[in-house]
DNA sequence: CAGATGACTCCCA
DNA sequence: CTGGGAGCCATCT
């Protein structure tokens, strides 16, 4: 079965779009997403080359596995303040809270890609 | 094909 | 917490 892969930006893009307001997910997560050999890398490459794009990517819902930000404008910060993320005093988003536990199972079908690895190890850390 | 670049992640001191 | 190094991949010259 070989897929055209538009780009794989785009299907990383369409994977970033499935975010809703109020959560985020890391690189990492969106990569394993995709799937396809993407990489945590490639999802930050890929939102980088956003550009005109990215008012219609929620990319500010994507930062680094730790909660961190990378950007160097806290733009994305605001945002997702503005969204009713909640951060800690190191500035850094409570993953155990407002990690996104992936797209719909019925959206994954259709876009063929991976549900989410098994990664619960943030969910048990008593970051409440 | 090789080299350079880039919003990552992990490991060690 | 800070610093450095390695591994991974897509895209452009």
């Amino acid at each position: 079965m070989s897929q055209p892969t538009p780009a794989l930006y785009e299907r990383i893009y369409l994977v970033v779009r499935q975010i809703p307001a109020g959560e985020v997910s890391s690189y990492g997560d969106v990569a394993s997403i995709v799937g396809g050999g993407c990489d945590a890398r490639s999802v930050g490459y890929a939102l980088g080359e956003l550009g005109p794009h990215a008012a219609e990517v929620p990319w500010q819902r994507v930062v680094s596995r730790d909660g961190t930000i990378s950007t160097r404008g806290l733009l994305q910060g605001q945002l997702l303040v503005a969204e009713g993320v909640a951060f800690d005093e190191q500035g850094r988003v409570r993953m155990a809270r407002h990690r996104w536990r992936g797209p719909d199972p019925a959206w994954c079908a259709e876009q063929r890609c991976t549900p989410l690895p098994p990664r619960d190890d943030l969910e048990q850390l008593g970051l409440f």
